[in-house]
DNA sequence: TCCTTATAGATAGACAGCCGATATATTAGT
DNA sequence: ACTAATATATCGGCTGTCTATCTATAAGGA
């Protein structure tokens, strides 16, 4: 499932906070999060989402710590802060009146101008 | 409503040429109509769109033919042709497929890890 | 042992999409 | 004569994403 890069747009901090609402996360996990929860449709790629994540800190979305695993990796754990909290409900608020409104547009073509 | 422009990337050329489906338009008449259609929430800049037609007009998607109106004023309508129907439809598609995968990645952390 | 692959993080350069500012010209109202 | 609305257009800049590239470690096979 191919998607049109262009349309993956402005959401990608929405839906990298939203993986966070759940839990801290390492980026490397992140990747493979959101391609399982959208059943393979983003593809997130790392050149993308670490820059991101840095932008995210630096606004005080995110914290970041660093831990090592068992198997000898450290990684860099996100968590989400209060104020990263607030900009996810900001944001899903914006999608859903986005996607709302592209829907009605979208909608409003194929009826035989009903209503 | 104020909708973050990040958002509104990309899908642009698909509600453009989606206002063309149901006939010909010119320029000025599109940026009020997709306004109607969205209920206000889609306000498409003069700047934004006549560099996109023309890009629609290059692609195929389009094409223009200018007509006076009663009232003196030259306008530029734009004609969806069947290129820009089946790209309309591919665009549709890939707009769904999007929508959806946010609407669950949205979703998929909003429920209680049930399913 | 060496090589490859997967994991893990990062940066630089390029490109596309949209916007703000600005410009032009016409019509209509005051 | 001035202003506002209509109508089209271009340019510069910003933002967001991708590709390509780099570093480093761990695991597995030849």
């Amino acid at each position: 499932m191919e998607l049109e890069k262009s349309l993956v747009s402005g959401s990608m901090s929405l839906l990298v906070l939203k993986l966070l609402e759940d839990g801290d996360l390492y980026g490397y996990q992140m990747i493979a999060e959101l391609r399982r929860r959208s059943d393979d449709t983003f593809r997130l790629k790392a050149g993308t989402l670490y820059p991101l994540l840095h932008s995210l800190e630096e606004k005080g979305f995110v914290t970041a710590y660093e831990q090592t695993a068992e198997s000898g990796k450290t990684r860099r754990y996100y968590h989400l802060t209060k104020q990263g909290r607030s900009a996810l409900q900001e944001k899903e608020t914006a999608w859903n009146a986005y996607a709302r409104a592209v829907g009605r547009v979208l909608k409003g073509g194929a009826c035989l101008a009903g209503a």
